[in-house]
DNA sequence: TTAGGGTTAG
């Protein structure tokens, strides 16, 4: 947005010089503001009515351009829309492309995607010769929406014209076709630019590393840092952050600290994020004390720690049994001028329960309720499974109970803690009231009800249950498998329910199919789509064939 | 033009 405000800036300050030297302008000139203003205040587009004004001469299609692009820049969708109207409107006049590039990215802005689409198609009809700066907005909007079908056109579009493509261009469609998870295309666009006389840069390359990032490809994308040597560019710190916050989710601490002592030795500059994600991955493999080590050593570097961080820490200190370390940093962090908020006192609340200081934990209870800090799930889960424990029973069942009065919504946490604690028969009341309520049962729900059941001599009830379970287990594989771009295991996993003689719900094959499209198997999907694979059953509950999900990737 | 925090159970 800053620079479409500089490329307006400079736009109109060359064309006002050029105006007072005139003293008139013509059609496709733009006047300076003090002549505008007696008729359309600029600063504040909204106090003027469109309709009011005196149409020429002032509907030069620069003039338009000009209050369009302020319009965008305010943020103000229903005055582009209402100027952009009026000014169709006006005799001899029609509207330049960058009127319709305007409007497009102030509706992008408000979301409104049918008028957006609207006013595309129009654009279409137009027959417009596509500009540099106009084809790199629109690829990028369209691009950030995920609308690729409308970013090609433009892209075809540009070509059709002979206008080159700018390092810009290339890198707005990359990250366009990264956004939307087209990363086979995107990956072919790269090969074109390394082919090409426009090399990529810095920003292509961390383009391509984060869509290999959110495709779950860590591997491919350390292979294109590494790649980034061989052509003699310089990983910057996006690079890094991007690839270590891909290791960080995926748990693997180790490349995590490999990396950050590789920017370190390079002396690129760290930021503070990336310190927590060293910090938070020591922390995660329950090495506190090496990751209190890291943190003096963000210190010493000058990096001022953040509430985050010393939350990250505070957890681990806790989880290490160290409790008393652990109340120090908290209050180290608050003399150090940082407010706890709710996650660092869930942290304390959840640590104290733990190590059965329950009334303590109770008092912070109190304490945030009082001193509006938001009391969340957390809080409560964590003093139910405490009370629980230690047998305080109706003062667990009496917390579960206030959440309600209290507005916090109960999560599976709060409902497994007290199931846990409960009867048999309170249990089963609590799964049915979490169905009720639309809170998931969990893996952990189910475990405690079966082992219940069982332990009353309830078999039958209990492998009811467990079936339940089986199948919801496999459901939610395949979506989490998905979700991390392992497709061919979700694949596999598929098959190994019809096998087991139970048919892939609708909803898990649209599951599979986004999977695909996602990991930019767009030609896999359509064709699993259109397909019966999976879908083996006549009437009479015969497999009449039985075509594998695998197939699909084997092909 | 690209990136961006922490917490909960057997």
């Amino acid at each position: 947005m800053l620079s479409r405000f500089r490329f307006l800036g400079n736009f109109y300050s060359t064309q006002s010089r050029f105006f007072f030297s005139r003293f008139a302008f013509t059609q496709s000139d733009l006047p300076p503001p003090e002549w505008i203003e007696p008729f359309i205040n600029l600063s504040d587009l909204s106090a003027t009515n469109p309709e009011d004004l005196t149409p020429s001469p002032w509907v030069a299609p620069n003039f338009v351009a000009f209050v369009l692009a302020s319009a965008e820049i305010q943020n103000k969708p229903d005055v582009a829309s209402r100027f952009f109207a009026w000014a169709a409107k006006q005799k001899k006049y029609t509207h330049k492309l960058e009127c319709y590039v305007s409007l497009i990215n102030v509706l992008a802005l408000a979301n409104d995607l049918v008028k957006m689409r609207f006013l595309f198609g129009q654009l279409k009809e137009m027959q417009f010769v596509m500009t540099m700066s106009s084809a790199n907005s629109l690829i990028n909007i369209f691009g950030e929406l995920g609308m690729v079908e409308e970013l090609l056109w433009v892209w075809r579009r540009m070509k059709d014209n002979e206008v080159e493509p700018s390092l810009y261009t290339f890198n707005f469609l990359l990250n366009g076709l990264v956004s939307s998870m087209f990363i086979e295309s995107a990956e072919r666009v790269f090969e074109v630019m390394e082919n090409s006389k426009i090399r990529s840069d810095v920003v292509s390359y961390n383009t391509m590393i984060k869509g290999y990032c959110k495709a779950g490809q860590t591997l491919k994308a350390m292979k294109l840092l590494r790649a980034m040597e061989m052509v003699n560019l310089e990983p910057d710190k996006i690079t890094y952050l991007t690839l270590m916050q891909a290791c960080y989710s995926e748990g693997n601490f180790d490349s995590c600290l490999v990396l950050y002592h590789e920017m370190a030795e390079k002396g690129c500059e760290v930021p503070p994020h990336e310190h927590s994600l060293v910090v938070g991955g020591l922390c995660k493999e329950g090495k506190c004390l090496e990751g209190y080590v890291a943190f003096e050593n963000m210190i010493r570097n000058g990096v001022k720690a953040n509430v985050a961080i010393y939350t990250t820490l505070i957890d681990a200190f806790a989880k290490c049994g160290k409790m008393e370390e652990a109340l120090e940093l908290f209050e180290r962090m608050k003399t150090d001028g940082l407010e706890p908020d709710e996650v660092s006192y869930g942290v304390i609340v959840n640590g104290l329960c733990k190590s059965g200081r329950l009334d303590e934990a109770m008092d912070y209870l109190k304490f945030c309720s009082a001193n509006e800090v938001a009391v969340n799930a957390m809080f409560y889960s964590s003093l139910i499974d405490g009370l629980g424990k230690a047998g305080r029973f109706d003062e667990a069942r009496k917390l579960f109970e206030e959440m309600v009065e209290k507005d916090c919504p109960r999560d599976s946490y709060c409902y497994n803690a007290l199931a846990k604690c409960g009867r048999i028969n309170e249990a089963l009341a609590l799964f049915k009231r979490m169905e009720d309520e639309g809170c998931d049962q969990t893996v952990y729900t189910y475990t405690i009800l079966i082992s219940g059941l069982f332990r009353e001599r309830k078999n039958e009830e209990a492998m009811k249950l467990w079936d339940m379970m089986i199948d919801k287990a496999f459901e939610d594989m395949i979506t989490v498998l998905c979700k991390a771009g392992r497709v061919k295991e979700a694949c596999k996993l598929a098959d190994g329910i019809v096998v087991r003689g139970r048919e892939i719900p609708g909803r898990i094959r649209t599951v599979l199919i986004n999977a695909l499209r996602k990991a930019g198997n767009a030609d896999l999907a359509m064709k699993l789509m259109h397909s019966k694979i999976g879908i083996g059953y006549d009437r009479m509950g015969k497999i009449k064939r039985r075509v594998k999900f695998r197939s699909l990737l084997e092909s």
